[in-house]
RNA sequence: GCCCCGAUGGUGUAGCCCGGCCCAUCAUCUCGGCCUGUCGAGCCGAGGACACGGAUUCAAAUUCCGUUCGGGGCGCCA
């Protein structure tokens, strides 16, 4: 055991949290604890004042009673939200509190007070608009149903991380710096690198291809790549989280395989965070229009009766009661929004799953089902949204699309065999949203180069990225996923910006 | 890149079509006061906003033009 040999004089001492707030329960009651965090809320009634305190797990109450402990009271009364504390006191079991105990303090400590007002209210019962919470994250990220939506994505990263483990793959790390495009096609970043102009890479794609001729067999990375697309949408990102496998002696169905086993379990192991997708419904359920409405409604009766009030006081008279928060928030009909990992789980039946998998869908029947809700595609067409919500119908959940045109596919996905003009490619949908792209890679050199050239580029530009086919490729297969558009489908969020913690889109670089 | 829409206190909004009844609505919030069981606390009082620039008009939050910022849809993609 590492002895601390430091002084604890600073402003911590030697006070150290003893328990989450979230992690005190029945066992509890009658135990000295040490609880940390913000003020939540604090209702002072006179002569008792209770004090929710926060952390990540939730909050509890602290009661503070004027006549036993004065000065403690009048310490944190007078808090404002947000404030940082410690409080060190009894579980004591009180069925009149929230949760069926509440902290008697016997010591607090003031950490930071909060400065007034706070651009965004944590605790308010207004919900601010998603460019105003972006601008203010560090507040946002502090109301529970927000951080769920981050320890849900860190959950099911655990989990494909050990799944991938478990199949054999091995964690690397690639550059995201790079001197030209690894595909061609997409915008990218440009960056000053010393005296050469570099840029930031779209997809670890021609490296994981080189790890292929390496022999590392299986491999897969998590890290981030860049778009400099100027696209401004709810699903869109110029930097964003891909994470990527490459798997050697294997076709695309192998890869479709070790798709569908992680991307189950993501759906399993955030299905497990039954509190976190509780908090986030619960964050969701009002909305602010009917908020407003019912608000606006009932603010201007009171004030109707309040003058009345005034009048049948001066007469002497029996005064009207005011309309009560409680009729008004019953007033409003507001059913939760369901959220899609539930919804998704609700149907789940791992045997059944298990048996019939995710479908796998040929990129020709989509077209059928699309032509026969009238939408204009034909073969060899990409997939517009239009198309795509007519296909959601039929395949609401997750499903594979196969069999892609080949002149539609980038220059190195491998054509059947047979039929030359549908290749290996692969997306894994959910619904209309496309989470995955992947494909069975051209490792023949030749077949690359006349397909570059059948493509209209130059084979000599892409040198770099042929080099390794001359010298012994086994033939591959791999996909990359968007770890944000996956989150977007497991909570439920309509806009991609909601599950990063600090978005870059084309417009926001601050915070 | 294309098409549509919007900007009112710290936050979320009403008012805009039909200019004057607006030194602007309601809630939340902040501050002060009352209250010993709150738990979407309550009650009393106070505070705080028409994005910016120009035009029309006797009169502009409201109409028109420009700028800036934002929202939605499509394209492309993950």
């Amino acid at each position: 055991m590492i002895e601390n040999k430091g002084e604890r004089d600073g402003m911590l001492g030697n006070w150290r949290r003893t328990h989450f707030c979230g992690d005190i329960w029945k066992y509890s009651y009658g135990r000295t604890v040490v609880v940390a965090g913000w003020v939540h809320d604090i209702r002072n009634l006179g002569g008792v004042a209770f004090l929710q305190i926060r952390d990540r797990t939730g909050s509890l109450q602290i009661t503070l009673e004027k006549s036993t402990i004065p000065e403690i009271f009048d310490a944190l009364v007078g808090l404002s939200r947000e404030s940082v504390i410690m409080v060190e006191g009894t579980v004591t079991e009180n069925p009149q509190a929230p949760r069926g105990f509440e902290i008697i303090p016997g010591k607090v400590k003031v950490l930071a007070e909060s400065a007034v007002p706070l651009p965004l209210g944590v605790a308010d019962k207004v919900f601010a608009e998603l460019d105003t919470r972006l601008d203010n994250r560090f507040l946002d990220l502090r109301k529970r149903e927000i951080y769920s939506i981050f320890k849900i994505k860190h959950e099911i990263l655990d989990g494909m991380i050990r799944g991938l483990h478990g199949l054999g793959f091995v964690q690397v790390q690639t550059p995201k710096i790079v001197a030209t495009a690894t595909e061609g096609g997409t915008e990218l970043f440009g960056v000053d690198y010393f005296d050469n102009k570099c840029y930031l890479n779209q997809s670890p794609q021609l490296y994981k291809q080189m790890l292929m001729g390496a022999g590392f067999d299986r491999i897969f990375e998590i890290g981030p790549v860049f778009r400099a697309e100027e696209h401004d949408t709810v699903r869109h990102l110029n930097e964003f989280i891909s994470i990527d496998i490459e798997m050697s002696f294997a076709d695309e169905w192998d890869a479709i395989d070790v798709l569908e086993k992680v991307v189950r379990i993501a759906v399993e192991r955030a299905s497990e965070c039954r509190n976190e997708i509780e908090s986030i419904n619960d964050g969701r359920k009002t909305l602010n229009k009917l908020i407003n409405k019912v608000n606006m409604n009932i603010g201007v009766q009171n004030k109707r009766i309040k003058k009345d009030n005034q009048r049948l006081k001066a007469a002497g008279e029996e005064l009207k009661p005011l309309l009560k928060p409680k009729e008004k928030y019953d007033a409003l009909d507001i059913k939760p929004i369901k959220k899609t990992v539930l919804s998704y789980m609700d149907n789940y039946n791992e045997e059944e799953a298990k048996k019939s998998g995710m479908p796998r869908v040929k990129y020709e029947e989509c077209i059928d089902i699309a032509q026969r809700k009238r939408v204009a595609v034909e073969f060899g067409d990409d997939l517009s949204m239009e198309a795509m919500k007519t296909i959601e119908e039929v395949y609401p959940s997750y499903y594979f699309i196969t069999h892609w045109p080949t002149e539609i596919k980038p220059f190195y996905v491998q054509p059947y065999e047979n039929t030359p003009e549908v290749c290996r490619s692969f997306d894994l949908n959910f619904g209309s949203k496309e989470i995955t792209s992947g494909a069975q890679r051209v490792h023949d050199i030749s077949l690359l180069e006349s397909n570059l050239v059948e493509k209209n580029l130059d084979p000599k530009n892409f040198d770099f990225y042929l080099a390794p086919f001359r010298f012994g490729m086994p033939p591959h297969s791999g996909w990359g996923l968007g770890l944000e558009r996956l989150m977007m489908v497991l909570t439920g969020m309509r806009n991609v910006r909601e599950v990063v913690l600090f978005p870059r889109d084309r417009y926001r670089v601050i915070p």
